[in-house]
DNA sequence: ATATTTGGTCCAAATTACGGAACATTAAGG
DNA sequence: CCTTAATGTTCCGTAATTTGGACCAAATAT
């Protein structure tokens, strides 16, 4: 296989992982390669404008070919975005807390779009567009639990480094949410990415059954009691069956 | 430099460069590549979800992942979009023919954006989201005549072996409506897509003058006749200042 | 039924990517 | 302002990776 493919695509990722752009230093650490291969592998990448460097910040973003091509790509975290937005909308209002809408990219989660409600403390805890890896939150436990067993090992498996940036996060605790996910149907992060945070996550099931994406909410920890945790499983699942549903259709549809 | 990465990067553009995908063959006639090392590389883009391969067809497609980092990668196609949508129909309605909004991919160019006028004859040379090679119609040209001197001598090395596709086109004539092009300030396509269309196209520039986009129209030649050129040009070039105006605006608010 | 086209696999040859080392440039500290 | 540290960039010999010829399998055309 390809090895200096899969390291671009490697790299690729980690750059769309942060908004403000990612340095040369902070890939050759997240990667394990050397200075040199990164460097090349970077200025390979922006030859072909997937990637920019900012020239005073030296800082690597994805560049415009990565937008241009995701929209030959026939726009598919759009045209989930828009089919959500209501139901986005609903949840926000109806349980007063900020909601989320995401789905996997590798070993990450994107979020795709966040609604919030009118409880005045808010808990913004990811931006639209941003990247965490998996496992860390609510919305991303989901995803995790929806892997393969072979897939999620080696999703552990990367996790490891890289929850260095999430103090409240280490491999057991995900690793149990993971277990009760599986068995409830839904993920509770219990102050995962925050310690006053907590958040609630289901998963948006295609026609299949796969989990393609993951509905959730958050807020501080005082909002999400023990008493109303129910009636907001609840409500999420309610929306992500009638998205799963309106995903059904427009696939026959299509058929 | 890495040449696999550049070589996988070539494949995804000619992936992305058909909606219904493409097949293992025409990928290797088109790069030129042997058949062994095609469906490796097309192997290692599928593991990491940058193609996906139709079960029966055996065709590939740009994959999911694809349209998730474009998805990070700011939005920035679908902004543009956004920000010409009014001038679209604008120019639709008071021309009544097919206008076009279009950006540079490597060597392809690709349609973001069509909206069609009241008259009944439509020219649709080309569907949304899809590609063609640089210089094949007027916005197409437009874009061609914005590169740089080195850029545009290897386009034309690669439009060579492609131009198969487009009988109506030739390297001869493409170099000669350039040369109009950069002299006049907008392209026309004299039936280099289709005998019976004629297009009209202008740049759309950014902050620093650079062509960022092309706005064009296309209609059946009867339509575009030498005494309507000038009013079609003046539309298309009054527009484009303004979306170029409101371009300008909006980096400096960001800045 | 046979020929042809296309998709996929194996493996030896060599081209290519790799990374140590050294240099350049910017940022931090005294 | 000078020194030190940290990061970005380039060079080049080496070794590992990619490469493509040859081959097989499956589908399609004749």
């Amino acid at each position: 296989m390809s090895q200096s493919i899969s390291r671009a695509i490697q790299i690729l990722r980690l750059v769309a992982s942060n908004n403000e752009g990612k340095r040369l230093i902070d890939l050759q650490r997240e990667t394990g390669l050397t200075k040199p291969t990164v460097h090349r592998i970077l200025d390979t990448l922006r030859r072909h404008d997937f990637v920019e460097q900012h020239q005073e910040s030296k800082r690597y973003t994805l560049g415009r070919e990565i937008s241009t091509l995701g929209w030959s790509a026939g726009h598919q975290a759009y045209d989930l975005r828009e089919l959500c937005a209501d139901h986005m909308l609903k949840i926000a209002q109806r349980t007063g807390d900020t909601s989320f809408l995401s789905v996997r990219s590798g070993y990450d989660v994107v979020c795709l779009d966040r609604q919030s409600g009118s409880y005045p403390v808010k808990a913004f805890t990811i931006d639209v567009g941003n990247r965490r890896p998996i496992g860390v939150g609510a919305g991303s436990v989901v995803l995790l639990a929806a892997l393969t067993d072979d897939e999620r090992e080696e999703a552990y498996g990367t996790l490891r480094a890289r929850l260095a940036d999430y103090p409240e996060s280490n491999l057991k605790t995900i690793r149990e949410a993971v277990q009760k996910t599986q068995d409830c149907g839904y993920a509770l992060s219990n102050g995962f990415v925050l310690p006053q945070v907590r958040g609630v996550g289901v998963p948006i099931r295609d026609i299949h059954g796969r989990a393609i994406a993951a509905l959730s909410l958050a807020a501080i920890r005082e909002r999400i009691t023990n008493e109303r945790l129910p009636e907001l499983v609840a409500i999420l699942k309610m929306h992500a069956s009638q998205i799963s549903q309106r995903l059904v259709s427009i696939m026959q549809d299509k058929a």
